[in-house]
DNA sequence: GGGTGATTAGAACGATCGTTCCAATCTAAG
DNA sequence: CTTAGATTGGAACGATCGTTCTAATCACCC
């Protein structure tokens, strides 16, 4: 009953995103919220609205701190070639980790809600967006740095590895075997000459 | 009130493979199944267990008569490098059909319940590996009858063509737009030389 | 120290969940 | 015609769902 404390509104949503993002958005009840996140239900509702407005929170905060932080970071401390490379080796690394494996939040939620609620399917396709942006930034400064054939046409190739690597999100899933990831992974390199 | 008619089991099935292809497990309730198949609640817990059993039989249900139907009919009918193009083109079509895209069941299921269920996981993974292999056949065929370079590795390239189906999957379901899905297709069979 | 507002634990809401059960009704075989 | 078994509509089960609400408790400001 006492009081106890004061909490971060942003802690908070990171702990409900992790829960979403293993569970996806049906399988995680609003009880599950509260327990993970440690806050009373009222404060849960007051805060952030219902259930579904959360989960959207939940998944632009993912948005934010993980993938923009993802290619933000590539983008600063590598080169074009090894920018790509990594951003690959992030999620094939992902499955040797010991834990569970929950893939990409966003990943599993374009198959799991998109088709059906246009504003989570607008947050997604933006998302992917940006990453094929990335990957064709990194073939253009590539180009021009000599690291990449000039026979490769920077959209379409950019397409084609985003592809990949939402291939490599699927199979990471039902298949994480990190030899298969690395493998195709490396494949995917190689295409690049 | 009256009694009507006698269902076949088959039938029913896949009335019920379709409403899970459509919304997933979770959010499918057996109400939703009870409507769909047209049957007694009874009736389709004494035929075909709980929810979980009818799930797992509408999956195995969808792996034989969608998925190996088309390997199948694709093996019959097309040259290797044409049974690869219209096992892409399968999927960047059903992109552009007027009415709900449910994209593919099992690329569906793989993200929302392998992480977290080994029965689902091993029917996944099973037809994954049996893609994987129909690929490396075409390949493999395609070679020996001089439509497809020497210098592709069958098993190299079949796993890449995987990823990039899977990515293709993952894509219809965020970004429906054809002339994306049609482009990454495209690509990936130029890689095939 | 009294007031304000945030936060608490927890009850309560109606709805729906998955599952089981029942009495009635039908088909099909003996 | 009788019996057995399948199927029916529909009630009922306890559990859980998402959501709202209440009364008590806390920190903070004036």
């Amino acid at each position: 009953m006492p009081w106890e404390k004061q909490f971060n509104v942003d802690d908070v949503l990171d702990k409900a995103m992790r829960t979403f993002w293993a569970h996806g958005y049906e399988a995680t009840s609003v009880q599950d919220l509260v327990e993970c996140t440690g806050i009373n239900r009222g404060s849960l509702y007051a805060t952030y609205g219902d259930k579904r407005e959360l989960f959207l929170a939940s998944l632009r905060h993912y948005d934010q701190n993980v993938r923009q932080a993802l290619v933000k970071g590539l983008e600063r401390e590598c080169g074009p070639r090894e920018a790509i490379r990594r951003m690959f080796q992030a999620f094939v690394d992902k499955v040797t980790v010991t834990g569970p494996n929950e893939g990409c939040f966003l990943a599993n939620t374009a198959l799991e809600l998109s088709a059906h609620d246009a504003e989570v399917a607008k947050i997604i396709a933006d998302a992917q967006k940006e990453i094929e942006a990335f990957f064709a930034r990194m073939v253009t400064n590539g180009q021009s740095e000599g690291e990449l054939p000039l026979s490769l046409n920077p959209d379409a190739t950019a397409q084609g590895l985003l592809a990949t690597l939402l291939g490599i999100l699927v199979l990471a899933r039902s298949r994480p075997d990190p030899s298969l990831l690395q493998s195709i992974a490396d494949d995917a390199m190689k295409r690049l000459g």
